[in-house]
DNA sequence: CAAACTCATTGACATATTTATATCTGTCTA
DNA sequence: TAGACAGATATAAATATGTCAATGAGTTTG
């Protein structure tokens, strides 16, 4: 399938939104650390059970939009902005305003 | 259900994408006019029923990624480009990089 | 007005997605 | 090393989505 259809639906859920919004910018939270939010804060931030979230997780790693940082017991995640530049670059194509770039 | 999940689900498909890709930059078709590319060309286009076209075609208008114009029997459809730079300017929250505004 | 035409809607079906329970794997610690 | 703990995977159920055939609605034209 289309790779960037892919990259969209990990981004084109409620559940997930909220995720990213919470990853960019975390408040304290029990296991959370400079690493990251860790993987079980999320289960009482959005409500949902342990696999639920898991599964969340893993499209949006698999999607480049979240990192994962496995220390010890314990998952640590945060954002991937620069692969949010990129989808952005590609919708410029679209968009009436192009993106600025670096340098 | 959240407004912006919506917008990116209208993207999240590859034949969806596929409609974008033919409205930024359409050959010349049989019905093709200056008003934009007309529904009956997709079909021939993407070797999809003429039901399941509109059905897209609805979501892409719905989201706000594509403007619709009836003309007699027909209907023209054409980029909304400033749905894209909004879009964009949503994702820059999640980027490293910011979109360039203009003036 | 009737027939033809373009697009929208409905209904049905197959596939995909979201979610949870149960279970498995790997890691820490008593 | 045994038990507890964090997270992943398998399985299953409910819901959503993509697709087409059939039909409906509005427009044009003979």
């Amino acid at each position: 399938m289309n790779d960037l259809a892919t990259e969209l639906k990990a981004l084109a859920d409620p559940v997930r939104l909220s995720i990213l919004e919470f990853l960019l910018d975390p408040v304290q939270t029990c296991c959370a650390s400079d690493e990251g939010v860790c993987a079980c804060d999320f289960e009482t931030i959005l409500g949902l059970s342990q696999p639920t979230v898991s599964h969340h997780m893993k499209l949006l790693v698999q999607a480049g939009f979240v990192r994962a940082r496995k220390r010890g017991r314990w998952v640590y995640y945060d954002l991937n902005r620069e692969a949010f530049g990129a989808l952005q670059k590609v919708l410029s194509r679209f968009a009436s305003l192009p993106v600025l770039e670096r340098g």
